[in-house]
DNA sequence: GAGTCCCGCCAATCT
DNA sequence: AGATTGGCGGGACTC
């Protein structure tokens, strides 16, 4: 029995074959099988194979990073960071078609005109330099990880209440890059940035969460919104 | 000129 | 030791 046929019987998924069918590398197949982990939608069954089990835990996964967060105080650090970096105001959603949203403030027009002033210091610094300092902190399983940083990402979402449960890269990024406990806000480091890209591709084309832009300050910049299904 | 993400090196881990 | 897994960042591309 070869490969193919073994996956269609089973649930199984073999790294391989999907790799080969998509004609990508198998190292991108890893990376969305990582946040497939993490959803506890797949598990490794052997060398090279995984098990497909569905969306239908969710609800409950969901239930469990909000609780989750709860308990590390994740809420109260994200308002603290999203408070530190001003306040969003909403832009129109892609200029896609009709309904241009209400705007409070300042908004980037389709004629380009840009305006606003002064955010303060913490808002400007969010993007500089490259922590050099690390002697390869590789860091499997840890929170480092793919997976991990996607639970995280989506405790982080789940932090806000219903109907708000929307951030932005870099308050995400400053969110899970720093310690737990420690203070301040540091410009997230553009690794960490690339690895919630990946992270957040996948959700997006699972349906989990969608993409839109808001404005801040002057600047334009993604926000993630959480749509994936009520927490339990 | 920041946001996005393709690409693949190579270390850690597994067999 | 060879194969598998996946962290990581360079750099190209986009807007």
């Amino acid at each position: 029995m070869n490969e193919e046929t073994r996956s269609s019987l089973t649930s199984e998924v073999h790294l391989e074959t999907v790799a080969r069918k998509m004609s990508v590398e198998k190292r991108r197949i890893y990376d969305i099988v990582n946040v497939m982990e993490a959803l506890d939608a797949m598990s490794k069954t052997n060398k090279s194979y995984y098990r497909w089990h569905g969306l239908e835990g969710l609800p409950k996964l969901m239930a469990d990073l909000q609780k989750e967060a709860v308990e590390e105080r994740l809420p109260e650090r994200v308002l603290r960071v999203e408070q530190a970096m001003c306040s969003f105001t909403e832009l129109s959603p892609g200029s896609r078609k009709s309904g241009m949203k209400e705007v409070v403030g300042t908004l980037i027009g389709d004629d380009g005109s840009l305006s606003q002033s002064s955010t303060d210091s913490l808002c400007q610094s969010v993007h500089s330099s490259e922590k050099r300092s690390r002697v390869d902190g590789r860091d499997r399983q840890g929170r480092n990880s793919l997976a991990q940083l996607c639970r995280r990402f989506l405790m982080v979402l789940l932090s806000n209440p219903k109907n708000t449960r929307r951030v932005s890269l870099d308050v995400a990024s400053t969110v899970l890059i720093k310690d737990p406990d420690t203070e301040g806000f540091e410009p997230p480091s553009r690794s960490r940035c690339r690895r919630l890209y990946d992270i957040a591709n996948v959700l997006v084309a699972l349906g989990l969460i969608k993409k839109v832009h808001y404005l801040f300050g002057t600047k334009k910049i993604p926000l993630f919104v959480y749509c994936g299904p009520e927490p339990d």
